[in-house]
RNA sequence: CGAGGUGUAACUCAGUUUGGUAGAGUGCUUGGUUUGGGACCAAGAUGCCGCAGGUUCGAGUCCUGUCACCUCGACCA
């Protein structure tokens, strides 16, 4: 695989450098966000939400086909509705915004506005459903929600979020647990096969457990620095909440039963993602599934006789075969061009001019490798469709596979994570865990790595815990995470 | 929230030590020449020096407060 590491682009700061402000650059250059007066609050620019609105796209396309509805709850929370259950309380409490004041009137009750809807979907629950006739509610909905966060950053953290959050709530705890586990199967799906974005599947450990569930489930990615990032998470719930609320139905015995519940989100962090995980020194670097701009054709010498003409015949052909294509006809120099689709993470680019016209051909060069190579235009459509579909997806998953791979140490001491962590730099460890989360924390202190999830795809790496020494149960991916 | 740093033109930054007419490069506008990896020439436009107080004849510069952003921790999707 021929390699890009080229630095093009002057406008961006370069990974080895400063990855936090290489990461800054790219979602100011790339027009992604633009920062607001009000801390943590981001514009997402046309170019930015035009990624959600793909992500969007095709993930409520994968709810539909697994048979959810949407939804949409009220944004705000009153007090008394959100103390209902004692854990998730706890586990929000310090991050919520609230509202105190409607116009000048002081609110008896005061008002949250959603950190995640868990109490609102059990409130209305409650209120339909009564018969295991009423069972599953599968639903989902696609809102903003706010959290206070201390410290933020475009896409990874900021204090108001979109997301999906689905809820679903059903008769038998079986089912549930099926549905939590179904959802993270989607979510991994989705990120493997549409963002080129390999992910481990697994639970999380009780002291990393979502607010109020039974237990947590996420699909972690390795970023380009060696950082975890959580990608999706899926909750079972048991009928902790059912209690809670008294959601109650009459079953197939004609007896009252609490029923069971999930619930599972994905949010913009996966913009961050993205960012992270192709992004390389010249800037984003898209999969085709979710690039606003799948290929940007750019004349040369366009002032040239017949060269707009043909530039603007390839355009139709590819906009008519279901591409997502842009002429740039702009008198910006083609060098300049070149960056800056370079800079956007425009999967393919297609250059034309008079020497391509003369041979029938184009040159086409891929964003996530620096690949160039010419292409007849009789077949061009059936060559960028497959590039776009097969060739570039697969590349991508390869290549940050690739990188995983490189940055996964298997563990048994304490000493050799530390040792391999400063080594090779940051990663994934793998490392057996006795299930004590004094050891969770003792590894955290003595390397710097957390507990991100226990696998399902498990690997002996030793008999005992890499802390205590005592026998494993299972185990652990560890890391630093976002 | 703890420790450190930075706020001056759209962007990157100089000017702050020692108070005295607001600066450069890039970008932007207009015209021309160019065009296969961020072109060139010429002419323009652009500033509550983050914000609010204070000291002073006079504040980008000194003092107090405040807000935002960045880095590293703690917390988190």
């Amino acid at each position: 695989m021929a390699k890009n590491n080229d630095k093009k682009n002057d406008a961006i700061t370069s990974m080895d450098e400063d990855f936090a402000k290489w990461y800054t650059d790219i979602c100011k250059k790339a027009e992604l966000v633009e920062y607001t007066s009000v801390k943590g609050c981001m514009v997402i620019r046309p170019y930015g939400y035009a990624i959600w609105e793909n992500i969007q796209r095709i993930l409520d396309g994968m709810f539909k086909e697994l048979g959810h509805e949407n939804v949409c709850m009220p944004m705000f929370i009153p007090e008394s509705l959100l103390q209902k259950e004692k854990d998730h309380v706890e586990g929000f409490a310090p991050e919520v915004a609230w509202v105190t004041h409607g116009g000048n009137e002081k609110l008896e009750d005061r008002l949250c506005v959603r950190p995640t809807s868990e109490t609102l979907f059990c409130e209305h629950y409650a209120n339909i459903v009564h018969s295991y006739r009423d069972l599953p509610k599968l639903y989902n909905q696609w809102v903003s929600v706010v959290r206070w966060e201390k410290t933020t950053r475009p896409f990874l953290r900021s204090r108001e979020f979109l997301w999906q959050e689905g809820h679903t709530i059903h008769e038998t705890a079986e089912e549930a647990q099926q549905e939590t586990e179904r959802m993270l199967e989607c979510y991994a799906e989705f990120c493997e096969k549409y963002l080129a974005m390999p992910v481990v599947k697994g639970r999380k450990t009780d002291s990393d457990k979502f607010a109020g569930a039974v237990a947590t489930y996420a699909i972690e990615a390795l970023m380009h620095d060696g950082k975890a990032l959580q990608a999706g998470t899926s909750h079972y719930f048991g009928d902790g909440f059912a209690k809670a609320f008294d959601i109650q139905f009459t079953n197939r015995e004609n007896k009252p039963q609490y029923p069971h519940q999930t619930s599972w989100g994905m949010t913009t962090r996966l913009i961050g993602a993205i960012i992270m995980t192709h992004g390389d020194d010249n800037g984003l670097v898209l999969p085709p599934a979710v690039a606003p701009v799948q290929t940007v054709i750019v004349p040369v010498a366009q002032h040239k006789e017949g060269v707009l003409e043909k530039a603007a015949e390839l355009f139709s052909l590819l906009k008519n075969a279901g591409v997502r294509v842009k002429l740039d006809d702009s008198d910006n120099s083609a060098g300049w061009k070149f960056a800056e689709y370079e800079m956007r993470g425009v999967p393919v680019r297609i250059e034309i001019g008079p020497r391509d016209i003369e041979n029938g051909q184009c040159m086409i060069a891929l964003r996530y490798n620096g690949e160039k190579f010419p292409a007849p235009l009789e077949t061009i459509t059936d060559t960028v469709l497959d590039l776009l579909n097969n060739k570039i997806p697969h590349g991508m998953y390869d290549k940050a596979l690739e990188n995983r791979k490189n940055k996964t140490y298997k563990c048994r001491t304490p000493q050799e994570i530390i040792q391999q962590l400063q080594e090779k730099g940051d990663g994934f460890v793998e490392a057996m865990w006795c299930g004590s989360e004094e050891c969770e924390d003792k590894i955290k202190e003595l390397t710097g790595v957390g507990s991100r999830c226990i696998p399902f795809e498990q690997e002996h790496i030793a008999d005992t815990c890499v802390c205590c020494g005592k026998p494993a149960k299972c185990m652990v991916l560890w890391g630093k995470a976002y």
